[in-house]
DNA sequence: GATAGAGCTTGATAAATATCAAAACTGAAG
DNA sequence: CTTCAGTTTTGATATTTATCAAGCTCTATC
């Protein structure tokens, strides 16, 4: 049975800065070839190489986009609700270039590619919507290179406990968002490495308890970690 | 004295994906507001972190993209004729992630940030081809994120020839494009050990003579390199 | 052909990171 | 409460990579 998304998403998916400027009309002719379908966690949405079929809308849940080769596998990033992921595949009408699993239960709006290129092709608005968000992941994935490439393993975590911290306006006590192993290859290290990574944080002030990580001495860390907006700012 | 770029570059410039579909005047229009330099070797054309003013074009010669951080700094990818850096910046009217230097005597064509985006506002062509061209750029980035999180530095030069020879239409015989300095940053080593992963290419066929590179067993080299297009492949 | 400087290589060593194995912990299911 | 499976931690060890210090090419210049 063919259901297609049902009208009350239309309110958080248009209001991604990608749909945001786009006509109503052109909106609702956009979802009327979509669907949402919710998925149990630890489901393969996308397989790395697939052709680009969808463009994925997550509404809520956790996805993991993950890439592999020779039998390694590392975790790229992980997109909460409600933004898009895989743009620049359909755009390009191009292969994914990385896997897509659900975390957790996950409600997730299917778009044909197709009918995103058809309407990027005749909507300006849409365009410039696209223009503006793929240069923000293409950045994004700049800074994360850069993070890779001049980093240490400590210092990429002490950067990332950081960024979590200034996520949550500056709270000095948070829950990992992520499960430590997903983290550990996020970061590009093993789950052993983290473990003993979160240990030598442990004189800059980072106290771990389980998921919980609390900061006592937010300058101490900042003066190790040096964070700079050049690689860990996700807004610009 | 200020000088617009001259019309006989005009051809190249237009000759560029990102700038074919607009219209002649649009184009012109364009141009008038931007002009062209030669630069001798080694001259900073763009201190990371530096707002936007320009969108860059290289006409001839070659400039190394950089990034650093505390003292660090690593080489992000050599731009060549015909092609356009710091895109994703001027879209984004946001700080440049990169610095830029030319590595050889090099013309550049400077076209003002704000007329791009102003083209880029008004023109659906233009922001087409934008659309294109980021994605083409994004994806790239990933792949280069793949290669440096899955593979080890030996598998990484292995592959990085087997792309050199593949751009020469598969020559077992080709010059490093890149000093090896430079190719050491860029695929995340250090010179020294770029050094020994040579030696260490040797029993799978790669004889090193300076610059030139020699793939005597092209078989045994892809064995061992396992490239891939979710990689290796730039094209796509 | 000396000489100097830059890049490259080599060897010795140190540091960072991964691997392997086992123990401790956790949370869900029975 | 117990069991089980998975994650996390710990310790021992191996591998990979970086650092440091010479030496070795080249090439350009005098």
């Amino acid at each position: 049975m063919f259901v297609g998304t049902p009208e009350s998403d239309y309110p958080d998916i248009k209001g991604l800065h990608l749909f945001s400027a786009m006509s109503d009309e052109r909106f609702k002719e956009l979802m009327r070839g979509s669907y949402v379908q919710t998925f149990p966690p630890q489901v393969d949405l996308i397989i790395e190489g697939d052709s680009s079929d969808f463009l994925h809308v997550i509404l809520s849940g956790s996805v993991e986009l993950s890439a592999g080769w020779n039998r390694r596998e590392t975790t790229m990033a992980t997109v909460r609700p409600v933004s898009t992921f895989i743009l620049a595949a359909t755009i390009r009408d191009a292969p994914y270039l990385m896997s897509a699993k659900t975390l957790e239960k996950s409600r997730i709006a299917l778009i044909p590619s197709k009918d995103v290129r058809q309407v990027f092709a005749t909507d300006h608005d849409f365009a410039r919507a696209i223009v503006t968000e793929l240069a923000r992941c293409y950045r994004s994935v700049v800074k994360s290179q850069k993070d890779l490439k001049l980093r240490t393993s400590l210092e990429r975590l002490a950067n990332y406990l950081l960024r979590q911290r200034s996520n949550l306006a500056g709270t000095d006590e948070f829950e990992l968002t992520l499960e430590k192993r997903k983290l550990a290859s996020f970061l590009g290290m093993t789950p052993e490495n983290l473990s003993r990574a979160f240990k030598g944080l442990q004189s800059y002030g980072v106290v771990v308890n389980g998921n919980r990580i609390r900061i006592t001495d937010p300058a101490d860390l900042l003066r190790f970690a040096k964070p700079t907006e050049l690689i860990d700012d996700y807004s610009s």
